[in-house]
DNA sequence: TCTGGGGTCCTAGGACCC
DNA sequence: TCTGGGGTCCTAGGACCC
């Protein structure tokens, strides 16, 4: 840690530390095998409800199914498959509840995404009177025993080195790497197996001339800050043994952006069509923002074109919000400049940044405050039918086509001439029974 | 790798200001 | 209207992660 006060001459980093990566096997699948034990044995999969596959259990990736596999594709190669609907409020409660198992043993736990835990166990040895490596067992087993889950844990220097470590055996893995082994280790470790080393810089590497990790630190400093820069450098020294990257206790809440995007097949290039899609991808971003308490300020949209090229826009408002009908004729203006005649777009998508939580809207001298309390209560009250006749059952004119084929505007140019003059406003497309009481 | 969706972080370049 | 150098802020885009 450094942040001290400049009187302490050590600081804590300049131990050698014991840093361990928990990494769930098939998080999604071993959630559902270990609540239906019936399943457990068979190959599964969750995702049914996007039609793609989002986890796949061991037992099905020994068929050759992945992650982001379509399902029509994995069902056909494993006609035998379980197919179940990804049920986020289950796993959520399983993720929590191995975060609570990992704190009992130690406080330093950084929640590094909903099946992934960091923990600092430097200085635990005394009190379990065990090694680290015993303790990380402690830790793993407690896990099994208590949730019907497997994990593979990773236990070195750094994180960095106990990420490579916890990925090296899956599932149920457990891989211990202590410093003097380092350099044997990190020779079988191929380049990509390094996390932060991508498609592209794997391919840069390998040109220089370099296979394996081993390689990667052997170079000196400089030549990792020259091709990779300062994500560069700090991977080369975590890879040789000098943590950098520090053990943050706490959960990664906090939301720096919320964000939608949809692929739509086929690709088009009929304007009210990209933008209805669009303006979908702007309500659901700002239902999210809702859903979470969240305000926004700034909306980047993009429009990615059929060649799998982009372009994106970024506008700022003048005070943070989570009304849809703030962020959608700014969203219009966006779309306007963005999109060009003759192209065809296969996706777009809404970024919603600049995020606080709600109530912390900076509102200016010239926005009216009855107007602002209007539009959260009409977005209050949207949310509330939505909730309960379904999502997008109110929803913008502005992105009707984007809901239902059927009642496409070029089957119907009347009504298109209504909606638009009707502009962006929200209007029905169900008939809601009236409310009783 | 024939490419789905939700995120974060870094960098290069331009605008603008002394 | 060629001119130094430096700081800061913003934006667009790339790369990577799960």
């Amino acid at each position: 840690m450094s942040g001290n006060t400049g009187e302490s001459i050590i600081t804590l980093s300049s131990y050698p530390r014991a840093i361990a990566h928990i990494d769930c096997d098939a998080f999604f699948a071993s959630c559902e095998q270990a609540q239906q034990p019936y399943l457990k044995g068979r190959p599964l999969v969750t995702g049914k409800e996007r039609g793609i596959i989002s986890s796949a259990s061991y037992e099905a990736k020994a068929c050759g199914i992945k992650r982001g596999v379509r399902l029509s594709e994995a069902r056909r190669i494993c006609p035998k498959l379980v197919v179940v609907p990804s049920d986020y409020e289950t796993y959520s409660l399983y993720s929590r509840r191995m975060f609570e198992i990992i704190k009992r043993f130690t406080p330093a736990v950084e929640e590094f995404s909903i099946d992934e835990a960091f923990c600092d166990i430097t200085g635990l040895r005394r009190i379990y009177r065990s090694s680290y490596p015993a303790i990380l067992r402690m830790i793993k087993d407690a896990i099994h025993r208590e949730l019907n889950i497997t994990v593979s844990a990773g236990l070195s220097l750094t994180k960095a080195l106990a990420k490579i470590c916890s990925k090296r055996d899956k599932p149920d893995g457990f891989t211990v790497l202590p410093g003097y082994l380092l350099h044997e280790f990190l020779r079988s470790v191929p380049l990509d197996a390094v996390c932060g080393f991508g498609p592209n810089t794997v391919e840069l590497l390998s040109k220089l001339g370099l296979t394996s990790a081993l390689d990667y630190i052997r170079r000196p400093l400089a030549f990792a800050s020259r091709h990779l820069g300062k994500a560069g450098a700090e991977l080369w020294r975590e890879l040789r043994g000098e943590s950098v990257y520090p053990v943050t206790a706490g959960k990664r809440e906090k939301h720096l952006s919320i964000s939608k995007t949809k692929t739509f097949m086929p690709p088009s290039g009929q304007e009210e069509i990209v933008k209805a899609q669009l303006m979908k991808n702007v309500e659901s971003a700002c239902i999210k923002l809702r859903r979470h308490k969240l305000s926004a300020a700034v909306l980047t949209v993009y429009l990615k074109r059929a060649d799998f090229s982009g372009s994106a826009l970024q506008a700022k408002l003048s005070r943070h919000t989570s009304s849809t009908l703030d962020f959608s004729p700014l969203a219009g203006r966006l779309f306007a400049s963005l999109f060009a005649e003759g192209v065809s777009y296969r996706a777009t998508g809404a970024v919603l940044s600049d995020v606080l939580p709600e109530g912390h809207d900076n509102r200016t001298l010239f926005d009216d405050p009855v107007k602002i309390k209007e539009l959260r209560e009409l977005s209050r009250s949207i949310d509330a039918v939505n909730g309960k006749h379904g999502k997008h059952t109110l929803h913008l004119a502005a992105s009707h086509h984007a809901m239902n084929g059927r009642d496409h505007p070029r089957n119907n140019p009347s009504r298109r001439k209504k909606e638009l003059l009707r502009g962006e406003t929200f209007r029905r497309r169900v008939n809601i029974p009236l409310l009783r009481f």
